[in-house]
DNA sequence: TATAAAAGGATAATATTAGTCCTATTAAGG
DNA sequence: CCTTAATAGGACTAATATTATCCTTTTATA
């Protein structure tokens, strides 16, 4: 429970590619797709959304691709999953008013709003420059 | 993102009902659901479930019903939402080896795991008991 | 033995997820 | 200008998950 869908899932490893093209070289999405594993026409339709959200750039026609719309530094992670996913909400009832007939006497309701806290500030510290420096190869 | 589906939300509602029983009195799945606004079917399959997890108990026949199969205060909230969602799994990747080709390279994987860490531990920390002794009614 | 409750199984409507495919648009290069 | 190479946009689809409902069976009580 609790999980991602792929098109987050997708979504940040497309960006993370494009955080670790050398120079912040433009990048086509045939490529991520093949290098990170993912179905290209869905890795399309994802971009797209993250282009229209803000995230990434993208250039069309010969030479055309996507690049990161800031500095890796300044993207956190919270904004990709959110970008793709909407708002991080344990519960539906935090949405707002009229949601949940027992917003005002719903003793769970607290918990539920902590952990929407707490959930995007451990997204919101993390960068993709962090994620690109990362060297990470286990045992 | 990230929500629970009404299946917890019921069963949690549900089990709140019982935690607020005088007395750990037996409770028929009809008058829960209506006091607390739930289809009435669909309860009696999730306490069915909750039931053969160990969380509640049942009688069968006249003056039958449910009660909690431990006391409010040894019940966490974490045990409820994951007898009926499954674990708390932020990234599919966390469930074992094999999932993920990216296990050992991914540098997103320490994050899903933190998360999932801090909402164990979130929802570990309330128990029915704190729940159901809550007063709220704020303005 | 009639009645009252939960248990179990089958089924269905709807929504979400996870894509695919086709055409249009835009830009570069010859 | 015309061809080619790239993304944009729209429509569509298959599979799966969610949110239930209904019917029959089992179990317990009076």
């Amino acid at each position: 429970m609790m999980a991602l869908t792929r098109k987050a899932e997708y979504g940040i490893r497309g960006m993370l590619y494009l955080a670790r093209q050398p120079g912040g070289q433009i990048a086509m999405i045939g490529d991520i797709a093949s290098a990170m594993e993912m179905p290209r026409t869905f890795l399309a339709k994802i971009f797209q959304d993250l282009a229209k959200k803000g995230l990434i750039k993208s250039e069309r026609g010969t030479g055309g691709g996507f690049v990161l719309a800031r500095l890796p530094e300044q993207i956190t992670l919270c904004e990709i999953v959110e970008a793709i996913e909407g708002p991080i909400m344990p519960n539906q009832c935090l949405m707002g008013e009229g949601m949940c007939s027992f917003q005002k006497t719903c003793p769970v309701h607290p918990v539920w709003r902590r952990l929407q806290k707490v959930t995007r500030g451990i997204l919101e510290e993390v960068t993709l420059k962090t994620l690109a420096a990362q060297k990470v190869d286990l045992p």
